[in-house]
DNA sequence: AACCTGACTTCGG
DNA sequence: TCCGAAGCCAGGT
């Protein structure tokens, strides 16, 4: 079993929409601890794979990849990038336009992209 | 129970 | 903007 804390992240990653991603950090905060977002990546490295989580919606606070080349990177960019996500120079996502907005509606979430 | 680990974040230079 | 150092958290060992 696990915590709270670790359930309420499984929950929260698997909500994170198509074609959307959210931080580390932002999964820390609607998990309730602002500070636990190195338990995120934590979860997600041990039971995604199990849960079926959509790991790869999660991404760095600065819009990029925090895996590194031969570690999954490429797996996770071709992942977002067959949803539709777009990295601009640096390899960089535009959180304004992709990152997910929680309780937002659906249109709102519809349309950025 | 103490120590280690990690796909983070923030701050200062 | 990029890099290093420090801070923080909970599950594993």
């Amino acid at each position: 079993m696990s915590s709270p804390f670790t359930e309420r992240i499984r929950n929260i990653v698997a909500a994170i929409p198509r074609s959307r991603v959210a931080t580390y950090g932002q999964v820390a905060v609607l998990a309730g601890n602002p500070r636990a977002a190195r338990q995120v990546s934590w979860v997600l490295h041990s039971s995604s794979k199990r849960y079926g989580l959509p790991w790869h919606r999660v991404i760095g606070g600065r819009g990029s990849i925090s895996l590194e080349p031969g570690r999954g990177y490429e797996e996770q960019k071709s992942l977002l990038l067959s949803e539709g996500v777009v990295f601009g120079d640096r390899d960089r996502i535009d959180l304004e336009r992709f990152g997910w907005k929680p309780g937002g509606s659906d249109i709102e979430n519809a349309l950025t992209p």
